[in-house]
DNA sequence: TGCGGGGTCAACCGATCGGATGACCCCGGT
DNA sequence: ACCGGGGTCATCCGATCGGTTGACCCCGCA
């Protein structure tokens, strides 16, 4: 655009990659008709949003983060946005703004991030922003964002989600001990760890936050 | 259908709900081309929904369960299809199977619960059998549903759920039973039962298994 | 009238937790 | 070479939890 104001832009080249069949065939409807936007395929998992965006060389791939099984959004946007030549932009687009969701998708190359819940117009728009590498963002998210910045959220470690994780499933610290092959004062000593940064002092609690914030699976 | 088999039936009149824009969007493209399908209107909340329903008198309303805000789509559903003349039928499109939400939607009088990953094709053939109906139901919702009928659900008394909440903010039992206003020993036996119903022995399991089966707000 | 379920309370005991302190090791960055 | 963060381990103690048993009350239902 910026270089060639008078040629009209070919279409943007879409995939788009949700699981929800009935979903991407309503994407499909939707942004089929537009004449600015040509959808070269559709995905329904990960593993197959990675090989058809390699395939078909599209300029962006419109992304869900929730594709069930297998490898998910943020994972196959990391794939797909890994540096090469011609590389899609990714623009996601779900459902959740959650903290999490947010940070994991843009850490893992995500050019924009938009809600479902956001007008037509709104994804028309933003596909073609994606398109030149623009980056957009639903108004909520760009709130979290800004939110973000200001009060970092607790950062756990690999290793106390591991806790945490047996924790979830009702363990006591001996038990969590065996399942992680260490020392049951070792269990102890992140499980203060994991109290002070989510902000607890019981077990029940750290699970109530983690299953709160996502940071389980 | 079995009444007037030479005369081409009319068009389903459809009202959609969704909160989001976007899958309303979609959705409209992709089934308002369909010629026995008619979208009379659409609703961005269950409120809305309500409304519409009342004044545009569709045969089917395709309701989104999760719908932000306000009253959401299991109380929308219940109001809908409240018993009175030409009441229209609810057909459910969502993204979860989870337990609780087909039950809910079900007792609220839905009388069809379709998953978002479904193919298209079953979502026009759901919509023409909730036209007459009859009950449609994703293959993993009716797997869900035979699976309940089979091993029932723990049911935790209004109660229980009470302690279940303080548990879930990480109080200890004096605080559950200072915020209840019973004594602690109270608060232990009905821990107890928690512990039976969710089949756990812990606090740490009954706040996880909580939050899955999502038995807290 | 009796029965059962739900809610409340008590007392007891062993097991576990929460918190604090100090220590060691390994690794990556300055 | 030094330092800091992450992971590991140990020991101590008071507080709390989990499990059990037994009891009382109220209410709806048979």
């Amino acid at each position: 655009m910026s270089t060639s104001p008078t040629a009209p832009s070919a279409p943007v080249r879409l995939l788009i990659c949700d699981d929800h069949a009935v979903v991407r065939a309503g994407l499909l409807a939707l942004l089929g008709s537009a004449p600015d936007i040509e959808v070269v395929g559709e995905a329904g998992s990960g593993a197959e949003a990675v090989a058809l965006a390699g395939r078909l060389v599209p300029d962006v791939v419109l992304m869900d983060l929730q594709l069930g099984p297998g490898i998910d959004g943020v994972e196959a946007t990391r794939r797909i946005t890994a540096p090469r030549d011609g590389a899609p932009y990714v623009l996601v687009l779900t459902t959740y703004d959650t903290d999490a969701d947010i940070t994991r998708a843009i850490e893992a190359g995500a050019t924009g991030y938009l809600l479902k819940a956001e007008r037509p117009e709104e994804l028309f728009a933003a596909i073609h922003s994606a398109a030149q590498g623009r980056t957009a963002l639903s108004p909520p998210v760009a709130g979290r964002v800004m939110a973000r910045m200001r009060s970092p959220r607790p950062v756990l470690t690999a290793r106390e989600l591991d806790i945490l994780g047996q924790l979830a499933r009702g363990l006591g610290n001996r038990d969590i001990a065996r399942a992680l092959f260490i020392s049951e004062a070792t269990v102890k000593t992140h499980l203060g760890r994991i109290y002070d940064k989510l902000g607890v002092d019981t077990r029940a609690g750290a699970v109530a936050v983690a299953k709160e914030q996502r940071l389980l699976p």
